[in-house]
DNA sequence: AAATTTGGTAACGAAATGTAACAGGCCGGG
DNA sequence: CCCGGCCTGTTACATTTCGTTACCAAATTT
C-alpha cells in the first residue's frame, strides 16, 4: 500500500486530502525543514510525497530540487497559482507532476494513482530500494510473489494481512513499532477506541514464524510500547547496524 | 531520436507542434484516425503518444484505454477545456499527463520530456517494433493470434474474455488491479451492484494458467483490493544480489 | 498483596473470496 | 429455422480472512 507524505501548511487542505486520500497510506506534516523530512522519510516508507511550493522563502523548489537528489522519490506540487513560469520550472526541477490550487481532490486523486502507478511498475523508483526478496534469521520473503519461504524452502501460508505485517516488521528492523503504527502500516487504517486486532495478529503471525510462540525470538513484545523486530541479532556474532 | 505521435484533427495544433517539436530534435508524425494510428505504430517507433481527447465521439478516451490495454506507450492528452471531468477519467484511464488547450508550448515540451525521461527508465515500457508478443514465466502470449502457448509450445486455449483478461494483466505487472479496473479494462463496461464475474473469470483463468490453482503464484488475490498479476521471477538458488 | 493495566489468544461472526452449477445469449452446422 | 456447443454473467454455498469480544495471565502499580 502506498505510503504518501503531504507537506503543507495549510490545515484545510491537509485534511481535504486525508479525506480523499484515506485508503492511501497517509501522512501529514507541516515540516518543511530538512530534517523532519529526513525523519519521515526513514520512518515511513514513502512512495510519493505532495508539496507545497508555498512555502517559506523559496524552500518548496529548493526542497523539491534536493529531494530528486537524493531519494528519487516521486513529487507532485501544488501552488497556489497556476502560472506557466512555476511550473515549467517545478517541472524541470524535477517534479513528477503538478497541480495549482485550487484544485478538484479527485483529479489531485487520480494524478497521485498515476504517479504511483508509474513508480512502481518502474523499478529504480520509488522507496523501495530493496530487491525482490528480503531474508533474516534463514527465512526468504519473497516480495514479488507475496510469500514467506522457511530455512529448508518450504512455502509457509501467509495470508494477506499476515504478510502486510511481517514486510512491516522487516522494513523497520530493531525499531519498536506502536499499535498505531503497526495498524497504520500494515492495515492502512486509523486505530479505532479498544483496537486489539494487531495484538491478535501478531499472534496470529507468531503463530506461523516464532520457533516457540511462548517465548518469541523475532517479533519482541515491548510493553506499554508495542512490538519490535529483531531479526538474527542472536548471539555475541551479532554484526547489525 | 524519440519519436512522438501527435493525434489532432486540428490541423492548426499539428502544425504548431510539428515545427515547435521539430525544433527540439523530436520527430513528429500526424495522424487523425484509428485505422491510421494502429498503421503508424508498427510503421514508426513511436515513443510517446500526445492524444487529443476532443476526437468524434469520446473515441478519445477509448482509443488511449485501448493503447494502454495492448501496447503501453505512453500517452499524453490534450484537451480543449480544463474540465476536471475530462482530466480525470482520462488520467484513471492511463494516460501518463494531461495538459489543457491553450496551453503554452514549453509546458508541453517540459511534460514531453518528463515522460520520456520515466518512459527510458522502465524497461516494459515504451514502443514494441517487433514482437506482438509478451511472455511471462515460460508462457507466450501471441498478441497477435490471441494465443497463448506454454512452455513447451502447446496452445492452450483461451476463450475471449479469458485472453483479454490476461492480456490487461500482462500490460500491467507487478500493479494491484481493482475489480472495477479489470471490468473496465478487460471488459470494457461497468460494475454492478453485486458484479462477481470478474472473480469467475480470474477462477477460470486460474485453472488453465496456474501450476496449482489453489496456490496461486501468477494471479494474486488482495483482499479487499483486487488482484495483482506477478510474472513469476523465479530465483531458485536464491543467492545473489 | 490487592488492584489495575497490559498482553495473549480462543472463539465468534461479518465480510471477502473461490468456485460449482445454472441460465441466457450467440453462433455455426444441419 | 432449429439444435447443440461454447461463453459468460448470476447465484448459491463453502471457505478463508480478519476484526471484535471475552477471559485469563503476566506485569506493574498502589
Amino acid at each position: 500500500m502506498p505510503h504518501i507524505l503531504v507537506v503543507d501548511d495549510d490545515r484545510e487542505i491537509r485534511d481535504l486530502l486525508g479525506k480523499f486520500l484515506g485508503q492511501h497510506e497517509l501522512r501529514v506534516t507541516t515540516a518543511a525543514d530538512g530534517v523532519e523530512m529526513k525523519k519521515a522519510l526513514e520512518d515511513w516508507n514513502i512512495d510519493l510525497i505532495v508539496l507545497d511550493l508555498m512555502l517559506p522563502g523559496d524552500d518548496g523548489l529548493t526542497l523539491c530540487r534536493n529531494l530528486r537528489a537524493e531519494s528519487d522519490i516521486p513529487v507532485i506540487m501544488l501552488t497556489a497559482m497556476g502560472e506557466d513560469v512555476d511550473r515549467i520550472v517545478g517541472l524541470e526541477m524535477g517534479a513528477d507532476d503538478y497541480i495549482a490550487k485550487p484544485f478538484n481532490p479527485r483529479e489531485l486523486l487520480a494524478r497521485i494513482k498515476s504517479v504511483l502507478r508509474r513508480a512502481q511498475a518502474m523499478p529504480d523508483r520509488g522507496a523501495k530500494p530493496e530487491g525482490t526478496a528480503a531474508g533474516f534469521a534463514g527465512w526468504r520473503l519473497d516480495m514479488d510473489k507475496r510469500e514467506l519461504h522457511a530455512q529448508d524452502g518450504v512455502l509457509v501460508p501467509l495470508s494477506g494481512g499476515e504478510y502486510d505485517l511481517l514486510a512491516v516488521f522487516i522494513s523497520h528492523p530493531g525499531r519498536v513499532l506502536s499499535r498505531d503504527q503497526l495498524l497504520d502500516l500494515a492495515r492502512g487504517r486509523e486505530a479505532q477506541p479498544f483496537d486489539r486486532s494487531i495484538d491478535v495478529q501478531v499472534s496470529r503471525l507468531r503463530r506461523k514464524i516464532e520457533d516457540d510462540p511462548k517465548e518469541p525470538s523475532l517479533i519482541k513484545t515491548v510493553r506499554s510500547g508495542g512490538y519490535m523486530f529483531t531479526p538474527a541479532v542472536k548471539f555475541e556474532g551479532g554484526e547489525n547496524r
